[in-house]
DNA sequence: TCCAAACCCTTGGATGTCCTAGTATATTGC
DNA sequence: GCAATATACTAGGACATCCAAGGGTTTGGA
């Protein structure tokens, strides 16, 4: 999107932050925009390792996690519940790998309302294609170190937790 | 949108990953995708504070970079690099402040490529209003401790050092 | 001097996310 | 058994982000 700024903007809105006063809160500021801006540049990676196979993350996610499922099928209420996102983001999702023939959607068996979601044998192949990709281009050389790593997963597990998003 | 899971979806994913036979990349893909899901959990915690103000963050983020800007007025291209979007999210976001009365357009003195945001009056009042409310609603209870925040800043700053924010 | 290359901003299009409503199906309770 | 409530999905709208392209302005080298 440019070349590198001379300066860490996040390092500089923190001393703005301090130096209006505001240094009670600077820190916390300066980590949550840093997790803004860290997010932003993972799935910008993300988005390119996937462009080739026709994906974006979010249909990835989807694909991924039914791949997981034990019949490759999962209502999408279920689906939206795991992928913490809303309902009509899902249906969005799915209407699109729908018409690319990745996944079908299907009436419960039993409760009218609900519509499963079913992996085609091509949103099975490309999704284990596509997670290959991801592995090899994005998660092997994610630049966090392994501690970091863990670190990360523990402090963003605690938070989440908090949050409200599990129970566990 | 909706009830906590009993189970962290994050660290079953992570499972899942070992148990294919991913266990190399298995913690960084958690690491990743917990990121992701923060950044969520935060933004969202930040549009509803905002929301009162008629402000969202991307309109916030503008506003309050120019109240930290000398003369309250910054380029176009100036706020695209400093805040690291794409330039027509800028102009997108200028459109609607400035329908707001919280900027103005006005022409570049000497170059007449370029277009400078002015802040208002009103501009930036709001920004101070708004920023003493994200101030108190988010930052101050971030949700992380004191040593995560500084570990989070270190970590995520070598990080985007890394993937060519800034020299610095 | 003058034209090509570089730079700046905007428009138009594709995606994704959320919210609000509306329709259809299940469940509950009287 | 039937009405009231709850649940599941979808349609439409508001926003944000990016990319690709187009038109205007500067800059720089021939």
């Amino acid at each position: 999107m440019g070349s590198p700024l001379p300066r860490d903007p996040i390092a500089d809105a923190q001393r703005n932050w301090e130096r209006h006063g505001w240094g009670e809160v600077a820190a916390p500021m300066a980590a949550i925009t840093a997790i803004m801006r860290t997010q932003q540049i993972l799935l910008g990676r993300i988005e390119g390792v996937l462009k080739p196979y026709g994906l974006t993350f979010a249909r990835y996610e989807l694909l991924a996690l039914l791949s997981f499922a034990r019949s490759g099928a999962l209502p999408m209420n279920k689906a939206s519940a795991l992928l913490q996102v809303h309902p009509t983001s899902v249906t969005n999702a799915v209407d699109r790998l729908e018409k690319a023939a990745l996944v079908v959607r299907s009436p419960h068996p039993t409760d009218g309302r609900t519509t499963l979601i079913e992996l085609t044998a091509e949103g099975r192949t490309l999704a284990k294609r596509a997670t290959t990709a991801l592995n090899n281009e994005v998660f092997g050389h994610s630049g966090f170190g392994d501690e970091d790593v863990e670190h990360l997963i523990r402090v963003l597990g605690d938070f989440r937790k908090a949050a409200g998003d599990f129970t566990d």
